[in-house]
DNA sequence: AAGCGTAACGGCACTGCGTGCCATGATTCA
DNA sequence: TGAATCATGGCACGCAGTGCCGTTACGCTT
């Protein structure tokens, strides 16, 4: 299919170019690597002009991984639509499940992707921005929720960085491992650890404390005066 | 002073000359606009020529924030050089003070570069990648830390993301205060504070969670047969 | 004091990224 | 069939970053 003949294509057409020129970037970038690889390389693999690639992608950096908007995007939409009664824990789960979804669509690419972010600095860096911006979005949600608190900011600091931080090596472990099919539901599971980790609403954590203690004494009063059941 | 009065310089001159083109970038970054602003203006601005710049930084992007390997190398130095008993949360507070130094050394610089890394999204997304730089070689430290606990690697990653966030909003808060010099010890109380919020050991958060169950069920079954007291 | 090696500099040319502009060809709709 | 629209390719341009080279100032030796 020449240029020529790719000239004025559909939606559908536009779809397809789309993936053409990422497949093409990641093969060429993983052959010739990133720096020996030009956007007139990518552009005459995939068999369109150089101009054309940019109407695709903002940068070069963008053909590795094209769909951050969407997935930040996906992401803020949860937020935006939570009711508020719903756990802060929940949400991040459901959040982080929108951003599983873009990885699991084509396991094979994400794995090629994941080598290059891991391989290439230039490409390190930029990830390290993309996933900032999802700590930033959801420090900032739990920000309005901890507003009351006297510590919050800190706290949404403080549990919006650790738990993108848990998504993000979770995620990494399963592509590090080929991204197995059977391999998700492993790193769903270590993801959702780290609630585990997380301190607790302040009044809740300190009344953990005193509610171990309050029934510690419950205990031993009631198996003082009661043998145990059985 | 014209470019040829200041050929050959001594390591004095040079560290004048960077000072000059940081000056230089700030001033004009802040006036123009990064975008809108060349590497031939700083250099014109500074009285060198657009070749001398790129000896001194390795990108238009570094003369905002050129201490970055530097401080990394210090906050590196913490850890290779810490001793095995002495706890993680220590030497946290340790490393993030070499940190903090960086930004003492000139609050009103550090101010507007602040401003800089706020406004310009390139900065931003070029700080985000930064801070990611420390969260690594946090995080690396821990897993080593931590090698022995079933969960190391996920404790690993939320204690070093948790750190690093709770020093980058003290030093952003006091950033944006215009960096007041009686407030730094405010930003470093903040800092701390951190170690409140962080997962302990794990036998003794899982402990925690453990003994609450037990002592629960114990009630349950202790109340199922017994009145309860008083 | 003269000479020499070194270090820093400026200028030039080049590659490559990213963008604005415009003509061309395909598609869709009236 | 003709007009409007959309995507494309090509061209030119500005700017970042790099390699190369001639030049100049400094420090050191003799």
């Amino acid at each position: 299919m020449t240029g020529a003949t790719r000239r004025g294509r559909s939606a559908q057409g536009r779809a397809e170019v789309r993936r053409d020129l990422v497949a093409a970037a990641v093969t060429l970038f993983r052959e010739r690597g990133y720096e020996d690889t030009t956007v007139d390389d990518i552009a005459a693999a995939a068999g369109v002009g150089r101009r054309t690639f940019f109407r695709y992608f903002r940068s070069k950096e963008d053909a590795v991984s094209p769909d951050h908007e969407t997935a930040l995007a996906r992401a803020a939409e949860v937020f935006e639509t939570a009711h508020a009664t719903e756990p802060a824990a929940a949400l991040a789960l459901r959040a982080g499940e929108t951003v599983f979804d873009i990885y699991t669509d084509d396991p094979h690419l994400s794995v090629e992707r994941y080598r290059l972010t891991h391989d290439v600095p230039v490409l390190r860096d930029r990830e390290s921005a993309s996933i900032d911006h999802y700590r930033r979005l959801f420090t900032r949600y739990l920000r309005g929720r901890f507003a009351d608190d006297p510590d919050g900011d800190l706290r949404a600091a403080v549990i919006g960085a650790a738990v993108v931080a848990a998504h993000n090596l979770a995620l990494r472990a399963w592509l590090a491992a080929g991204a197995p099919e059977d391999g998700m539901e492993a790193c769903r599971l270590r993801f959702r650890r780290v609630a585990e980790m997380l301190p607790g609403e302040p009044a809740h954590t300190n009344g953990l404390h005193a509610v171990t203690r309050r029934l510690e004494q419950a205990v031993v009063r009631l198996e003082r005066t009661t043998p145990p059941a059985q």
